[in-house]
DNA sequence: ATCATTCATACCTCCAGGGTATCAATAGCG
DNA sequence: CGCTATTGATACCCTGGAGGTATGAATGAT
């Protein structure tokens, strides 16, 4: 009955990664027979079997699997707890912030002005990162709190919506279907899609009409629009601020709308996330009060 | 660097707790020097100093506090590994579902026939515990899924809302505020209320109105309150179905609306946890068609 | 100033985690 | 059907580190 140990759950989720004893141990840069021996420890301590072994195959019981999710989870909240403590402790502790480029609803700036009057406020620090990720950063105490795109996986994680919005399809202005003024998901089937676009998070939302295309940037993104090569989905507030002649914004009717959220750790208790919620929710709030006007930041 | 282990991050916890090293070894059943010298190299590891220490005090620096939090939540995470791998392997795994003794909305016994139906279903045990204790029932590994009373501390959880019901007060039906049909808060400061009453879970709630008396279950409950010595606030349906001569219920203008829900692990995947939860969920629906129905003659 | 309390240091012991060598079982093949 | 290659399990050894004991050092109390 005593406790599993890091190191058992870490040799336990790379043998069940690899499904072969021998690739695992080195993947771990040590011999086969020890992790033999821990899985086998780790098996009678829990009084599971955890793999079905020959000599040629090794699969995961459904025990396995079951741990295999839990472990994956327990590793991370171990890897946090680490991050965070470190990051906590350092001389000068900044707040980081988790976003993707150019996904911030054109709140930031305002954000950032008002979060920077809280008494509470650290230095912030942006940390960028591919659609999707921000979660990530959060849960492994990369980051402290994080801008991100609903739906999304938020195990672990608290959020507040800040704005929904709708979600356009940019395509090239000479498409035949730029002529329309209101297509649905059905017409983009087989379109080339951006690697990571914000319609592509391959869990609740809708079925991505074609292919990928690798591209990083909004600007890279553009150009490859502007030739006809992909369509892009984007929300509002990204067209409006990303106005291209040779690109042409349209509303997709079956397509739900998105909504920008800010979120941060279940038991965050830092000041300065709170503050940045804080500004953030209030900063939102005004934005959506003041309509679809124009916004004077305007402070000093 | 390194990663931590789960023996630091316990012992950690245990000085935290204690803000003792001698005491703390105590507890974990160790001489205190080897402690000591574990925490300071926790502290070399992590480059961050945890605790102040002189030879008369201890206490948590910012970054021990963080990480007090995050162990907790990252041994929770280990442990609850452990515990669902040893079900999941067990023979005759089982469905265990948490809840509170008479917290379940009416609902318990269709949500079971229900759910029996399912292909899925595996025999149910319930796991019953003191209010509150249902979620971290859930998070530890000792229950696959909960009925809950939100607001409610859903760290690690996702659910879904089955009901939502008036709060009632219940006294004694001599009380001189049962003659009143509509009471606030205010009104019952100075009552004693049931340890573990759900409007008393000192998070989001109410302020309590003033101490607490210890009682386990609802027939203790309801025979204090008889006598008067404490006031009680039971959902709804808790009322309907304990009609007691010398009991009066009445609402609570500015108590707020409990909503019973199903809880489960984040990641869960088992199908019966699935099933489990579709169960309640239709259940739910159907019997709020129902009330909506009979709600015509209704209250206000 | 003295003492008691309590955390840190020094040093020792021993177990367990890791390595090497080898066995054993199975699939593939002629 | 027997040979071989692959791969997980077993046997055994060795070393690092976790834990124990003895003791020092700092601080608050009297």
């Amino acid at each position: 009955m005593n406790d599993l140990e890091v190191r058992q759950l870490r040799y336990f989720v790379a043998v069940a990664e690899e499904l072969h004893f021998g690739r695992a141990a080195e993947r771990l840069g040590m011999a086969q027979p020890p992790l033999s021996r821990t899985i086998r420890d780790l098996e009678r301590q829990l009084g599971v079997t955890l793999f079905e072994r020959t000599t040629r195959q090794v699969k995961l019981t459904g025990a396995g699997e079951v741990l295999l999710r839990d472990a994956r989870t327990a590793l991370e909240a171990v890897t946090a707890a680490a991050r965070r403590a470190r990051h906590a402790g350092s001389a000068a502790p900044r707040l980081r912030i988790a976003l993707k480029a150019d996904i911030d609803g054109g709140l930031l700036p305002q954000i950032l002005d008002a979060y920077s009057t809280d008494p509470a406020a650290l230095p912030p620090d942006l940390v960028l990162g591919g659609f999707g990720a921000q979660p990530q950063a959060v849960r492994d105490g990369l980051a402290d709190v994080a801008l991100v795109l609903r739906p999304v996986d938020d195990r672990g994680l608290d959020s507040e919506p800040l704005l929904t919005e709708q979600v356009l399809v940019a395509m090239a202005a000479t498409d035949p279907l730029a002529a329309r003024n209101q297509l649905c998901l059905a017409d983009l089937a087989g379109r080339s899609l951006p690697n990571g676009a914000p319609a592509d998070d391959g869990r609740t939302s809708s079925p991505p009409p074609g292919v990928t295309t690798p591209a990083s940037n909004l600007s890279e993104i553009f150009s490859l629009v502007e030739t006809g090569s992909i369509v892009f989905f984007a929300p509002l507030s990204v067209a409006r601020r990303n106005p291209r002649p040779g690109v042409a914004y349209r509303p997709v009717s079956d397509l739900p709308n998105c909504t920008l959220a800010v979120a941060w750790p279940h038991d965050a208790r830092s000041p300065a996330v709170a503050a940045f919620v804080r500004a953030a929710v209030e900063v939102a709030h005004h934005a959506h009060a003041h309509a679809e006007t124009h916004m004077h930041s305007g402070t000093a």
